[in-house]
DNA sequence: TAGTGGTCTAGACCACTCA
DNA sequence: GAGTGGTCTAGACCACTAT
């Protein structure tokens, strides 16, 4: 039998807070009380409140104390995959075919977004991904080649634009927007729906330090949900 | 000058691991060596690797030891706030009106979410929310009474039942759905758009323990975006 | 200025898992 | 079986900040 663990004393604590016996803002007892309660060190009591703080359950602060979040923030995560990741773990075959594929001059706005100077070339596709051989995601995008340039010799018929950016720059950051918008010509088309269905759309622009790796922009088939917990 | 800091290691094999040193899947060296590398105890070493542990750079496995992770996933948080603090985060006032209040019982989807045996009622309302006067999100909302009985003696006209609900069940957990929908009539009318606008939309489903406290759908107006970071 | 959290140490033992 | 991370301890000093 081990001494009392973190997460023992950790669970506690959030039970005893969820259970209200401290109102929003109160304060608790301070690490060394608690230590001694719970028959351990400082340093492990530490840790349990270190991870109750980071989940936003209580706020701490020197001299302050430690006290019950007043207001609690509810955050939900997402984790963005890959779409082929996204489909194989619903269940379903996983296929995309690359509809369209240039290099050329980007448009002024997506210029601005890469941060290319006026007349770069960028690598622009046209994706479709399928699940079970139905269309689930139309997806266009721009790739900065002054970044990447090793791009022009992958096999993109073989791994998605997608997949491949990310196993070769795999730890970029990134915008996420999600939006809904009524589906435009090329979209609709793809995923075979009426031009203006409302389509779940997400926009996204990710880069390596200062360097702008590549933007695009996701439809989701009609219908889609995206799920999360809080 | 304080001896070395676990976010110093952190930043340091952070940079490290971003450059390149070591590929993915690669093992890094064990606690022990760079503990005697930084020049400070392996706790500190330990401590800080855990941090890059969480935030999914790199795995760590008892024996096998620390690899750069070799599948890395991107996560966005997104925070759940009250509109109201969305609104005026955005640096806009705030105000909201409730459109519809009843009490009856609910259809059986709503029924059957909520966990409402046959004929118990349920609070129904339709809130609209504003941004500088204009209609900003269209909300329609279940809460099961018997959880929260209480609520029918809330003033809802002065605090929203969003915000009422945060605050006397502050440490609900919930689902969430994101999706694009063509604007329903109702949603239509209240936030003055053609029917089948694309709008985006937020279905959640909170609970505390095991009772469903509320069910809800916002609409958002024409050409909203919820934004995140990776 | 005094109280409380933040962090580091040196050492120990444990638990998992690879070979 | 042995190597590596996981955790706990007891003690110390520091840094912030409420009072």
């Amino acid at each position: 039998m081990r001494k009392i663990s973190h997460t023992a004393i950790r669970n506690s604590l959030q039970t005893r807070i969820l259970s209200g016996e401290w109102t929003l803002g109160e304060r608790i007892p301070d690490e060394a009380n608690l230590a001694e309660e719970y028959g351990c060190a400082r340093t492990t009591v530490n840790r349990a409140l270190r991870a109750l703080a980071e989940d936003g359950l209580v706020v701490r602060k020197r001299k302050g104390g430690t006290r019950v979040n007043p207001a609690p923030v509810r955050t939900a995560k997402l984790s963005i995959s890959v779409i082929r990741e996204q489909v194989e773990a619903a269940g379903h075959a996983y296929d995309f075919k690359v509809l369209k594929q240039s290099q050329s001059v980007p448009p002024k706005d997506i210029q601005d977004i890469l941060k290319l100077s006026e007349n770069s070339e960028a690598l622009y596709l046209e994706t479709l991904h399928f699940a079970d051989n139905d269309p689930f995601v139309f997806e266009t995008r721009w790739v900065n080649l002054s970044v990447v340039p090793e791009i022009l010799g992958a096999p993109l018929s073989e791994i998605s634009v997608n997949e491949w950016l990310v196993r070769t720059v795999p730890f970029s950051s990134g915008d996420v927007e999600f939006s809904a918008v009524n589906a435009p010509e090329n979209a609709a088309g793809a995923l075979s729906v009426l031009p203006g269905a409302a389509l779940f759309a997400v926009d996204r622009t990710t880069w390596l330090g200062k360097s702008r790796i590549t933007t695009m922009t996701q439809y989701y088939r009609q219908g889609y949900r995206l799920k999360s917990q809080l």
